[in-house]
DNA sequence: CGGAGGCTAACTGTTGACAATCGTCATGTC
DNA sequence: GACATGACGATTGTCAACAGTTAGCCTCCG
């Protein structure tokens, strides 16, 4: 469908400080120097500035008016956050795609959950999460709703993104994909059962966040300035910047 | 709480336009030339940038690259994408706001209820719909979800625009806030009835599609089918209560 | 008279520079 | 010795200007 669409400066620049973010390259809290990039790309600070907005946007930054932009750092909390959303528009989106969904993209479903599958068997755990994302959002496309499309897109980068840095600091923390949840949830939506592949959605989130909880709980302590972390919960760390935060629970 | 904060100029542009664009004093469609309004406002085309960037995220102004930004012109088919995610959210956070919400709470959501009554008994239409969109929000404010909240913020500001125009377009469509069935989600919020809070907020949609599509809605049957297949869902079955957050403050 | 092609004008995307602001460090005082 | 005060450096917010592209119009040809 696409003609050639060149591609803003701004859009390549956001792709890639996306892909480095993702890839773990740009850690998280690290921060994003306007003139630095722009010194790296070659372009000037206007196109880096327009990036770092997307992607703050996005919520894959986080932009402190007057001292800077930075990687965002994820805490529990936000990833809560992130879960209730992402299982709102995710029953929503299921309840739009089966009235929606032709064979193909039921096919097309079901090729993304294999294909994570045969990752996850692989131990290809990047891999199986790209793919796990890919399915979540084969049926958010099918829905047909492009805000609501949007919307996922930018929850998975943020999870993505979560995922890496818990598995980062606490490593026993083995993401295992529910692939068997996703086989239920595709299993209803081939059925054409509304019903089910809601309750599906909602299992799938249910269990994501018991796994979250089981193993968050214990390990999230050491954020250095441990007053900070004792004391104020969520505004302070988020004003104080660039430390991953702790949540509290 | 807050300290003084002193709001970025886009920021100030950006408010400004948006109450223009839902005043109407600036219509559905209109251009919005950075350089007149950087000459309007006295300032550059930087902070007009970026606040035209800010109305676009909001989905109040449509950005098309190398030709400029316009007031969105929503369609029929943009307000079915804004309720299917309204209700989404909406769904959700009852959910947690339910769990969260002190007495102070639903008091205050309650006050908004009976000023949307008293505006819409006064046939003050542009104050019931303000009446109506505070309810709306104090139980998403409720939900302690910050991500929630602002997302909510954004379509209902695309949703104060499109009844706007419809309203212009159309002027028989005189669109009454379904006050009652605000009442019954208070009242589920209230008595912390889950289960019933979260099909009143549907049965709140339903309605709101159903008046819709009642008044404006021929062309696409595709919409048409996707609103059949969502009425026919019905509420969804939620699982079982999701642990809430301990919190802030 | 209708359509294709080129020209002009205007606007956006991008650039480099200036100035205000914030954090940091050093100094002085209690 | 610890805290408050001041200056410095660095970085963002803002500005004015340049270049490329787009839309509209006019002309020319069939």
């Amino acid at each position: 469908m696409a003609v050639f669409e060149h591609k803003q400066l701004w859009e390549s620049i956001a792709d890639q400080l996306r892909d480095e973010i993702l890839d773990g390259r740009l850690a998280a809290g690290s921060r994003l120097l306007e003139t630095e990039l722009a010194d790296r790309f070659g372009v000037s600070r206007g196109p880096v500035r327009d990036a770092l907005n997307d992607l703050a946007r996005q919520g894959l930054a986080e932009d402190l008016p007057r001292r800077g932009t930075f990687v965002s750092s994820l805490s529990e909390r936000d990833l809560e956050e992130v879960y209730v959303l992402r299982r709102a528009i995710e029953e929503a989106a299921v309840r739009l795609a089966i009235a929606k969904a032709s064979d193909d993209d039921i096919a097309n479903m079901y090729e993304c959950l294999v294909e994570a599958e045969e990752a996850y068997g692989r131990a290809d755990l990047p891999g199986a999460w790209e793919a796990d994302m890919a399915f979540h959002r084969t049926y958010c496309r099918m829905s047909g709703n492009g805000r609501l499309l949007a919307l996922f897109e930018g929850l998975a980068s943020q999870t993505v993104l979560l995922m890496r840095t818990a598995l980062a600091t606490h490593a026993s923390l083995a993401w295992t994909p529910p692939v068997d949840l996703h086989r239920r949830i595709a299993d209803a939506v081939a059925a054409r059962d509304v019903e089910r592949a809601i309750s599906a959605v909602g299992e799938h989130y249910q269990y994501t966040q018991d796994r979250l909880n089981a193993s968050g709980g214990r390990a999230s302590g050491e954020t250095a300035a441990g007053t900070a972390a004792a004391t104020a919960a969520g505004t302070a760390a988020a004003a104080a910047g660039q430390r991953p935060a702790s949540g509290s629970r």
